[in-house]
DNA sequence: ACGATATTTAGGCAATCTTCTAATTATTAT
DNA sequence: ATAATAATTAGAAGATTGCCTAAATATCGT
């Protein structure tokens, strides 16, 4: 799949988006992002797995947890895409002046 | 569904994003839009009701012809959505200052 | 009113998505 | 080595998606 569908795929389902707000305010591990979530952690599991396929998340394994972190690289590549619909010869009633 | 998941949905499509693309340009009407698209125009309809109900679209009849048009409205908060990850209280190694 | 053109809607099919339960893997503590 | 804890993977069910063909709707020209 293009990435950029991965991306706005990934970004597309509430649970995950509302795991990405979380891990704004610092990193979580798997256990504390299914925390308060209405479903099993293995669902959990899965989206996390889809976040960090599409490169929005990155983990790493801290004794028996497994730790998340936001990656921002990806986010400004999304808005990157949007941006261009404004700024990149776009009609001229849209354009926002490049500084 | 949230608005926000309709929104990101429509974006995760390659067909849908190249004629968003293709609109930047200018107005198109239905025909034009399936023109070099691998699909039936019952298909590029499809889409092209998905991309009316995310709000990213307008629509006009012009005689036999419906007209599509960019709708940058739904784009900026998209993008604001995103933005949020940089501006809006990130950790301090992520954030861009507010100017 | 009729036929041609433009587009959408309806119905169906295969693939993908979201969720579940059950089983498996990895790490820690005894 | 064994049990407990943390998390993922496997397999399945139901909903949604993306595409198709066929039928319906809307407008235009005669």
């Amino acid at each position: 799949m293009e990435y950029s569908s991965i991306v706005f795929k990934a970004l597309s389902d509430p649970t995950r988006r509302s795991m990405l707000e979380r891990l704004r305010a610092g990193d979580l591990n798997a256990g504390e992002l299914a925390e308060g979530l209405p479903m099993t952690k293995a669902s959990v599991s899965h989206h996390l797995s889809l976040l960090k396929q599409a490169g929005l998340v990155r983990v790493r394994r801290q004794g028996q947890n497994q730790v998340y972190t936001l990656d921002t690289t990806v986010f400004q590549e999304a808005m990157q895409w949007l941006m261009n619909f404004f700024q990149q010869d776009g009609k001229a009633e849209d354009r926002i002046p490049k500084g």
